[in-house]
DNA sequence: GTGGTCTAGACCACG
DNA sequence: GTGGTCTAGACCACT
């Protein structure tokens, strides 16, 4: 069950971090290729935020092909097309990991306390 | 030294950026009391941006009372102790690992590769 | 100069038909890399629309990396990134081509009028 | 045999496109007085669309009495003369014409490519 | 019921 | 002045 939360105090665009935890679903395996997302009017009610906010946010990620939408049925997340090229991917895993740990230490975030924040995620949220 | 790094596609305003990372060294202990922080010029062309903006940032950091200005000399942290504010803290580590998620997501990378990866991180130390 | 008309009978909707007709101006090298397109305000007084249905046009293309924005500037074509691989790109632009005629023929009209209306376009329009 | 194709990023609604492909068969001669055209269940398919949307397209091309309704036989298209309203065809010449040079520009292929290439077609037949 | 487009008007961030 | 976000409410296309 995909569960979005919004923080207003953060600063981050509602329909931003609409976004980011989407494609935070998708990491963490909430969310599939082929599942359906709430529809604009129930997650506009359940954050309390306008539909249009919520429109905009599908929008977005429409355009960028990570969802697609039919009218008059809903918003469904596409087949994702997996290019396994194994090296390369490896490589830019490691380059986005190594990126991470420094911002992390900029910040004065341990690498525990983001595995478990990460971890939270993958088990459900 | 004190790293500021602005990420301009992440939604937040870089003045709130500028706040949060200088909270966020303060809290990591690279920035202690009596440190003197860039001058405003300085930071703007670091950062490309416009000189009222980190003017922004200082003056809301100088209300707070966590810098503070002498004139001519530059901008410091105050003597003041800063009582780690735990919440704004988990805030920024909510907001950071969130934004990891999202671009794992959109790079097709899992949590848990990226867990993994973090792991091996952690035990190099 | 960068000329956008709409078309209100259509049934093409106005965010729509600006992005195709800066995508065009592009294809057509009346927009370069670089260049500013007119301001939201400018655009939508212009074109006797609503700002955001300009801001819309422009978000879009922003998405896909075809405008950039910068705050308090403007909106600016982004340098492209052009991948010469040529006989990929002949091979693609063979199918086009063709594509393009066997609609044309359907459709009722002939190469010689796209031929022309295609060439006014180029010249400047 | 009647080709109809849609294109569904294009923002004109589907049964818009019905109708205008088949005033374009009409104009080409694709289409003849006295055709049978397909029946809403078998274009609804072949357009993976719904039989409703069909429906509509036929609908208002009944209204204008270009097409006429044999209960139990199908539909077919009147022996009235079309005038081919030439502003209706320059309209969607245009049209067309905007959309093929928009994606032009994004597939990074210029007007003037596009012309050599029509042009060889144009000799060779 | 679903999503898509548009308007009008507000307030914010940035130069 | 620039663009960015959000709301409220309208009407359309489609299942």
């Amino acid at each position: 069950m995909l569960v979005i939360q919004l923080d207003s105090g953060s600063g981050v665009p509602a329909y931003r971090q609409i976004i980011d935890q989407i494609l935070g679903a998708l990491a963490a395996g909430t969310l599939r290729s082929g599942d359906q997302v709430p529809t604009v009017r129930q997650l506009a009610q359940a954050l309390k935020v306008n539909p249009n906010t919520v429109v905009r946010a599908y929008k977005e990620l429409a355009i960028r092909e990570i969802l697609g939408t039919q009218q008059g049925t809903g918003t469904f997340v596409t087949q994702k097309k997996i290019k396994p090229n194994d090296t390369e991917r490896q490589r830019r895993l490691r380059q986005f990991v190594t990126e991470i740990a420094a911002r992390a230490g900029v910040e004065g975030f341990t690498i525990k306390e983001l595995r478990e924040r990460l971890k939270e995620l993958q088990v459900e949220r």
